[in-house]
DNA sequence: GCGACAG
DNA sequence: ATCTTGTCGC
């Protein structure tokens, strides 16, 4: 299926301006074989909420490294369909072209919303040499000899996040975007803003 | 058998 | 992903 897709992944068609960004994660409760996919939508010159989408389910799919999008793309688009806004980018928890078939969860998301995004991995799937110290510095991460993505610092002293397009944007603007969304922290406020609302649904109904 | 291994 | 323990900094 992700040979198949594949060629539908476009990196033109970049929106004109951003202004909001949709932060995707998903919460596990093993102990009651539950997950929690929660999306939100920040506005990102003032980096506050404005909607929440949270949907609960029992994985139908095991973690398998490299078959990411199957466990979590389904919760995550039935979220995405109950947004009262669009956003204008998706800002995912994962790779994106950084995948053993160039078709991680970002891509996997973009192509079947057709919105634009990008993914932001707290670890790495290729090889990369570390950035500089400074927030901003990157350096180029290889999967199979080909530039995949970037390691980007987005605070000093601490490790990079891994990104790579997923649809419909160019590297560039993705940094640039993630610098954007994580002022203070090492993660972008839409990941975190996502994390934070899985993480806090109350058990049971 | 050994090293890798998004979340 | 989740969990636990310990350190550092505001």
């Amino acid at each position: 299926m992700q040979q198949r897709l594949r060629p539908l992944v476009r990196f033109d068609g970049e929106p004109e301006v951003i202004r909001t960004a949709a932060g995707l994660d998903v919460a596990y409760r093993e102990e009651v074989d539950e997950l929690v996919a929660a999306v939100t939508v920040l506005d990102v010159a003032s980096l506050s909420v404005i909607d929440n989408v949270v949907v609960r389910g029992e994985p139908e799919f095991p973690y398998v490294s490299g078959l990411f999008a199957f466990r979590e793309a389904p919760p995550l688009l039935e979220a995405l369909t109950r947004l009262s806004v669009e956003p204008d980018v998706l800002v995912c928890d994962g790779q994106g072209l950084a995948h053993p078939r160039r078709f991680g969860l970002a891509c996997h998301l973009g192509v079947l919303t057709e919105l634009p995004s990008i993914g932001v991995a707290k670890t790495a799937m290729g090889r990369y040499e570390p950035p500089n110290e400074q927030r901003g510095d990157w350096s180029p991460i290889r999967y199979d000899e080909e530039i995949v993505g970037r390691a980007l610092r987005t605070q000093r002293g601490v490790k990079p996040v891994f990104v790579s397009l997923g649809h419909r944007f160019t590297l560039d603007a993705a940094c640039e975007l993630v610098l954007r969304l994580a002022p203070r922290y090492r993660l972008p406020e839409t990941t975190r803003s996502a994390d934070r609302l899985g993480r806090s649904m109350p058990n049971e109904e």
